[in-house]
DNA sequence: TCTGGGGTCCTAGGACCC
DNA sequence: TCTGGGGTCCTAGGACCC
């Protein structure tokens, strides 16, 4: 509709700086802990102290030089690295050559990225977080090319000797090409990438380089002899809008130094979900059922802190070797309902009775945020017409939320005048038969659910 | 190499409506 | 009874990102 939307390309150039910590999660241990500064260092996630399992979430750059990688088995890091006190006690292993492994600590890492987050946002005028350790900054309009570099410099600096982690940043017209420069030089990089030599700049480095190309795409790549982002660039639009969809020509584009997209804040997350694995895959419907609900509850809370209501509830339930299956479904109009997520989750559950599960989650979707706090107010008063948890487990806390005299709250009985009626007729099977459940959206009283 | 946890977007097929 | 075509919503899976 407006000029700039029209003009595509033609809008000013952007100036976009991409901000990526340095191996985060080690840089906040080393942060804690200065002894471990310098030395191998591996973060497992799913991992505790002292185990084998669980995977890899950052290792030091230390570390790497052992062939220690992002995503990789802990059980393999650790034939690469053994742990330092192993080494210790083994004549066979070389001490200089072991490390150290910490479990992951997200709280303490998201107190640290508070503090990283709180200067970007001094520094900046627009910031779109995208992680815990990164984020885009537009600065179109309070620096310039000539300026730039040392505004960003100065910005390391103050990362810096303020939060004591390192950042790399990539600066650039475009978001995608910002991205690749801040990965350049790291760690503690700064690459300016001026304007008109982005498709230059981008030309050499292999096509997994550029943004959504990943392993899959990137050795279908290579069966067409794309390679590199030069090759990419080089291609024809035609045949990878063929082969890949709107992705294949979104990715060349990319390769082309071409990318419409401007920086923008982050708007509200699109689902919540919380999944964990078993040590071992089981077949046993306790302990899937028992790890469901902890999912379930931990899911709605999360949900309740963040003021989303959900309309879609769902699984996922992943089975050896590594098969994955989502389960969802769908009511008439949002709700916070923690009762509920739980009751649908374990429904769906049902399906893998006898299915071994190496790893289950749960996931709410349809997210609405515009509730405020009716949301509260819908959640308390129709947890009256719900009734007991299905199983009587845990009902630990059952005592709270009762009774409390909650007369003070008359005032909004009025906008819930219909809904006893409504339920009512929900629960009843329609005369013809037809199970026809026709609530009003904000209603939140789906015991059929 | 048997693989953590939290997200996003895209696609394809089916149901349903007009 | 058979026939069109378009639109939307839902589910499931896949690829990708960090």
């Amino acid at each position: 509709m407006d000029a700039a939307g029209l003009l595509g390309t033609s809008r000013p150039e952007q100036i976009v700086a991409h901000v990526d910590m340095d191996c985060f999660y080690a840089a906040c241990e080393q942060r804690r802990e200065p002894a471990l500064r310098g030395e191998p260092l591996v973060v497992g996630m799913g991992y505790e102290n002292g185990a084998t399992h669980g995977a890899v979430a950052t290792a030091s750059y230390e570390a790497r030089q052992y062939g220690v990688e992002s995503a990789m088995a802990i059980s393999e890091a650790l034939e690469r690295l053994p742990r330092k006190v192993a080494a210790v006690a083994d004549p066979d292993l070389d001490v200089t050559d072991a490390g150290f492994y910490r479990p992951v600590d997200m709280d303490f890492y998201e107190s640290v990225a508070a503090d990283v987050r709180e200067i970007l946002h001094t520094e900046a005028d627009i910031v779109r977080e995208v992680s815990i350790d990164e984020a885009y900054l537009d600065v179109t309009e309070q620096v310039s090319w000539a300026t730039v570099e040392s505004w960003a410099q100065d910005l390391k600096d103050t990362i810096e000797s303020e939060v004591g982690v390192v950042a790399s940043v990539g600066i650039a017209p475009t978001m995608s090409a910002a991205k690749v420069a801040s990965d350049r030089d790291k760690p503690d990089g700064l690459v300016v990438v001026e304007p008109g030599t982005v498709r230059e700049f981008f030309a050499d480095l292999p096509v997994e380089d550029v943004h959504g190309v990943g392993p899959v795409t990137a050795s279908e790549l290579a069966a067409l002899d794309i390679e590199t982002a030069g090759d990419l660039a080089a291609a024809d639009p035609e045949l990878l809008a063929e082969r890949f969809g709107e992705r294949g020509r979104e990715i060349r584009r990319y390769a082309r130094g071409e990318d419409e997209r401007s920086v923008t804040p982050k708007g509200d997350p699109k689902s919540l979900s919380r999944e964990s694995a078993f040590t071992e895959a089981t077949a046993e419907m306790e302990a899937k059922c028992r790890q469901v609900r902890t999912l379930a509850d931990a899911v709605a809370d999360r949900a309740q802190r963040k003021g989303a209501r959900y309309q879609t509830i769902g699984i996922k339930v992943v089975t050896p070797p590594f098969d994955v299956n989502t389960r969802a479904r769908s009511l008439p109009g949002p709700v916070e309902e923690p009762d509920l997520v739980r009751r649908v989750a374990l429904d769906l559950l049902g399906e893998f009775d006898d299915d071994p599960v190496r790893k289950v989650g749960v996931r709410v979707s349809n997210l609405d945020f515009s509730a405020g706090e009716q949301a509260n107010l819908d959640g308390f008063g129709s947890d009256a017409g719900t009734e007991e948890a299905v199983d009587s487990v845990d009902n630990t806390n059952s005592t709270e939320q009762n009774d409390g005299g909650q007369v003070g709250l008359g005032t909004f009985a009025e906008s819930d005048g219909g809904s006893e009626a409504a339920r009512d007729a929900a629960n009843e099977e329609t005369e013809s038969g037809e199970k026809h459940i026709s609530l009003p959206p904000s209603q939140t009283t789906l015991a059929d659910f």
